[in-house]
DNA sequence: GAATTTTCACCTTTTATTCGCCTACAATGC
DNA sequence: GCATTGTAGGCGAATAAAAGGTGAAAATTC
């Protein structure tokens, strides 16, 4: 009574959209996860799945699925630290993810630093080659010094605030460098440069 | 009996309510909070969900909605310590940090997704052009399957475990596609390529 | 008497079910 | 070796029931 292929996929599907949403997927939203044209297929799965007990419902009724008892045992690991992933190793290392050991764990509080940080969102493109993207989340710590050669938000002359790295320049000067080729350096009079935090870790979500 | 998508918005809205006001709604604030134009509809939905074990009350008592043990049950989940950071607004804009005054709150659980995540850590420069660089960290959502398009973690022939976007081709093919110009995709039959996961989020750390 | 819940009859949208028929593949009997 | 059978997976359309909705009137409690 073990799951086939296609099975594993739709309780994979199924057991996540649970997750996510707090509410049970109709049919055809099963479908389109599954990339599915026909509801009847559904139901056929729907059927097997509930003959092999991984499945329960209630007949004719709208979103009664639920994952049944045998499924969540089965399934129910680590649900640890929400904040705590493991981190199971290195890919284009050779090597199938399963046969890396977890010994590491990714933690968030690794990212956010001390308790003086803060976070932006990222528009344009100033820092692309530096892979900073429109869009990103960037944590920042809030320092008002910062070494030649970091990144920082920094508040020119009052008025804007922009992610760049800071150099140093003979005469008191600062030099603001984007990291785009199609942008100029900001050098101004570090009287005008209010640094308001020092780049700490770029974040970037899919979907 | 599990929830349907409309009823998971009752109960949220709800929850939501008692939460902040310290009492139940009326039926008629009900009906506001969910854009309905009437009780009756409102009715319905609390006899609905308390046959299914979500909500208690009295009859014919003003107020006397109550959450079921049930749903306290099911909704008390990692209430730790979301480890939240003030997101002040964007850089950028043409004005400076402190006058964005945004409630918004960056959670690290929003990365993480589901239960079933795991991380890994990005060799090489195989997606450079999409701006995942080597040393950067990797969420990925344990799936055996993807859609057109999206990046994913995949297991070639048994060895090679790889991040690449994943497209679909004539003849039960599968094309792994590099974002970089100085690589070649990797086409080989659907049979002898293993779905690890699909990328939810990168993560890179500064210094 | 005001606030609130319950009930009525009726409507629309969403959803699960069922039917017949198809392909691929692996196991079985001859 | 070859036909036969069984099983998993799939398609599209038709159907019926559940879920969601309406407005107004009645009933209940404070």
């Amino acid at each position: 009574m073990a799951l086939t292929k296609r099975q594993k996929e739709f309780m994979d599907f199924f057991s996540n959209f649970v997750e996510e949403n707090g509410y049970c997927p109709s049919y055809e939203e099963i479908a389109r996860g599954l990339e599915l044209s026909s509801l009847a297929t559904v139901h056929k799965h729907v059927c097997a799945l509930e003959a092999k007990n991984y499945l329960r419902r209630g007949f004719n009724q709208s979103r009664s699925l639920e994952l049944a008892p045998r499924y969540v045992q089965e399934n129910r690991r680590g649900r640890s630290h929400p904040l705590e992933i493991p981190l199971l190793g290195r890919i284009a290392a050779g090597a199938p993810v399963e046969a890396v050991e977890q010994r590491d764990v990714l933690n968030f509080a690794d990212f956010a630093g001390s308790g003086n940080t803060f976070a932006l969102e990222v528009r344009g493109n100033s820092m692309i080659e530096d892979h900073i993207c429109d869009g990103d989340l960037i944590l920042l710590e809030r320092v008002a010094q910062a070494h030649d050669g970091e990144i920082v938000v920094a508040l020119v002359a009052g008025s804007d605030a922009t992610l760049k790295r800071i150099y140093r320049e003979p005469g008191d000067m600062i030099r603001l460098q984007p990291a785009n080729a199609a942008m100029r350096p900001i050098v101004v009079s570090a009287r005008d440069v209010q640094i308001q935090g020092r780049l700490l870790a770029v974040l970037r979500k899919y979907k």
